[in-house]
DNA sequence: GGCGCAGGTCGATGGAGTCCATACTGAAGA
DNA sequence: TCTTCAGTATGGACTCCATCGACCTGCGCC
């Protein structure tokens, strides 16, 4: 992991379509050893995939919610995870410290379905209350931080 | 936007890096028709972007947190959010509904560099105060939702 | 019917991806 | 100092892909 593979990464998330004779140009290094330094990284973790970024409006996604859930005293922490992993409106889930356990990100495509996918979540066992907002607009999401090497 | 445009959609959350070949066989179409549409989905912003996803603690930013801000009275909301922009940590940033403005995810080193950062956001004019909660793990993130046609 | 358009296939070709053998480089040990 | 070795880069070769142009098809409309 030396400056060049920062650089790669850095590139990649910028635009994850470049070809390897493109990021190779960039960082001066031969299209091969560009492939085999990524490949690394892939294989190691550290580059997990590779996504398409979508204009979730057009798309009939136009709701994005944030949601923090409080769990039951004595819930079992998985099942909970499984259901919510099972709703696919769930775009997003941490696990946080404090009272809420869970902060979800959500993505529905209006307000009647925020609606039911609030009294599904209430519903899941383990789950005692919910508290979610509203994001009128998105400012900016998964903006890449520039390394500093 | 058809069908086709939607899995092919589907396709590229999941594998951004497909080759156009390998999505043509995927959808039944030949090479030249993907790559128009996809161009044409690019063209029409439906398709904003490709990045890369990484493993951010193996990038030294092992720290994520969320981040919800209230406004002064009488903020300039633009001035907030350009202060908020400049900040590389801010990976994202909702304006929402509710008493906190702003709701920011965050990515830091340390402990230490989000402490910095809360104060560095609170002494930002038109910031009222901030309410920050620290993910200890993340479940899962930017899962691409699967389209239902 | 005949026309024009949107969107498809096919074929060609230049460039990219990828495998392999070889050469470089820096560190450890005789 | 010289040798060796591991790690990594390069260059060539071959395959596959991207992409352009030419042509085909189905459809709505004069």
């Amino acid at each position: 992991m030396d400056s060049i593979d920062l650089r790669l990464i850095e590139l990649l998330r910028e635009n994850a379509r470049s070809s390897y004779a493109e990021l190779a140009r960039k960082v001066g290094l031969s299209a091969p050893a560009v492939h085999e330094r990524v490949g690394k990284l892939e294989a190691a973790g550290t580059i997990q995939g590779y996504r398409a970024e979508v204009d979730h409006e057009a798309l009939g996604l136009g709701v994005t919610a944030l949601i923090g859930i409080i769990e039951d005293s004595g819930a079992d922490t998985d099942d909970v995870l499984a259901a919510l992993r099972a709703m696919p409106e769930v775009e997003s889930c941490y696990f946080m410290a404090g009272v809420e356990s869970y902060q979800l990100t959500v993505r529905v495509g209006s307000i009647a379905e925020l609606e039911q996918l609030i009294v599904r979540i209430n519903r899941t066992p383990g789950v005692a209350s919910t508290r979610t907002a509203i994001a009128l607009s998105t400012k900016w999401e998964n903006r890449p931080q520039p390394h500093l090497g």
